[in-house]
DNA sequence: TAAGAAGTATTGGTTGGACCAAATGATTGT
DNA sequence: ACAATCATTTGGTCCAACCAATACTTCTTA
């Protein structure tokens, strides 16, 4: 994944063609349509096509064979299916508790693993997503991308690439839980710093390799969101 | 593998690499050449390059930034031979791992909200799995899905459907890993039973709203999967 | 002199077409 | 009916060109 975040195009095509398998559509045994075909199907090159079959060879969910074809060999474990896909997202306070409570659960465990595991280029991403954040006083949206990179950092810094997927899955609610806190935090002065400090408070407790006081501090971060969340009017 | 026995260009060049890292040719932060001039270094393609580098990039070995380069990221890994298991399907292991340490992060935290939550319903289905489970000890698949429906029931006894939506998404990694669990504890009359207890252990805290032992059954049940599942790919 | 912007170079990502190689299926001959 | 041959299909490899992201260098400005 490229830092802007960016998929690239045999990235997508693996993941669609795993979709395919997990949806149903695609069985083990069958055969999947020739490279050529897939590329007309996707709308992309037969070398992309064959960069994402590579993968999902190597995933062991397709077994390809020279003059025969390529085929259906085991339902897909790599990727998370999008869990949130038949949740609705808006902003009904039920979902948006249920999704705080989900935050608290896999947040506090990522900062704590993050407390053991974060190496020199982790920690530096998580400083600048801070340094992002105080930057961007005057800037909303900055400001919002640069609380989310923080929490991806630290979901990055554990080193679980399915952990990291799952937060990154978690996204659009987490923006729509920023925004709703962030506007909380504007209307006074004293709580501009806030987060701030809060997301220092936690890059430091990580930095020393404090496990348990990550995990703490991480879990006094969200019930403060949960709190705020519930003062606004809906 | 062609039937033919016959490697295939970018497979030798992904062995030829790692090689160059096993034999400490290159150490990690190393950045590798760029893909022209490795096409030109083993006078191949460069597709070819890249479809080495890809493989390498799957198994962790190197990392690739579009504009900057490939650095190596891990040792090479060590290539096991032929699987003894054929129920462990050859995933990635350490997508694997990963999989089993979000089970556990989440599963624990289910099993510890439900411990609060449970209504009688919910414990009836609890405990109406475990039954079918017993049910099952000569009907495999039946029992694979007991086992899943098991977990699944205390997910529902959160009352969090995202979080239920969250554990739904694991089947797949959930039937693979509760099938080889079951498959080596059917090599032994005295691990027959052990499932059962273990989770009739959670049932019985869950059902004394024991919340803490509840969270500590789920964790050891987990963490005895992933030790079984490390014997089994020995 | 330092910081920021602009330009340049490097390197990975993607494309499309051509050709090679392996496997399968169809056709022909015995 | 079977074997040999040929044609087709489909994956493997190659190539050059172009796009996109990142890093580095140079220039400008305060």
């Amino acid at each position: 994944m490229t830092s802007t975040n960016k998929q690239k195009v045999y990235e997508i095509i693996f993941q669609k063609i795993q979709h395919e398998i997990a949806a149903g559509h695609l069985k083990i045994g069958d055969k999947l349509p020739p490279e050529r075909e897939l590329a007309a199907l996707y709308s992309v090159s037969r070398t992309s096509i064959r960069e994402a079959l590579r993968l999902l060879e190597v995933s062991d969910v397709v077994e390809i064979r020279q003059g025969d074809g390529t085929f259906i060999k085991n339902k897909s474990l790599h990727q998370v299916q999008d869990p949130l896909s038949n949740v609705l997202l808006k902003t009904d306070k039920v979902v948006l508790y249920e999704m705080l409570e989900l935050r608290l659960i896999l947040e506090s465990q990522c900062a704590a693993l993050a407390a053991l595991r974060a190496d020199g280029h982790d920690l530096e991403k998580i400083a600048q997503s801070i340094e992002a954040m105080k930057a961007a006083e005057d800037n909303e949206e900055a400001g919002l991308q640069a609380d989310f990179d923080f929490h991806m950092a630290i979901a990055k810094s554990t080193h679980n690439s399915v952990l990291e997927q799952m937060i990154a899955s978690l996204e659009p609610h987490m923006q729509n839980t920023i925004e709703a806190t962030r506007k909380h935090r504007l209307s006074s002065k004293a709580n501009i710093t806030r987060t701030f400090d809060e997301h220092k408070a936690i890059y430091l407790a990580i930095s020393r390799g404090e496990s348990e006081k990550a995990k703490l501090l991480m879990e006094d971060h969200i019930r403060t969101i949960r709190e705020e969340i519930s003062e606004l009017s809906f």
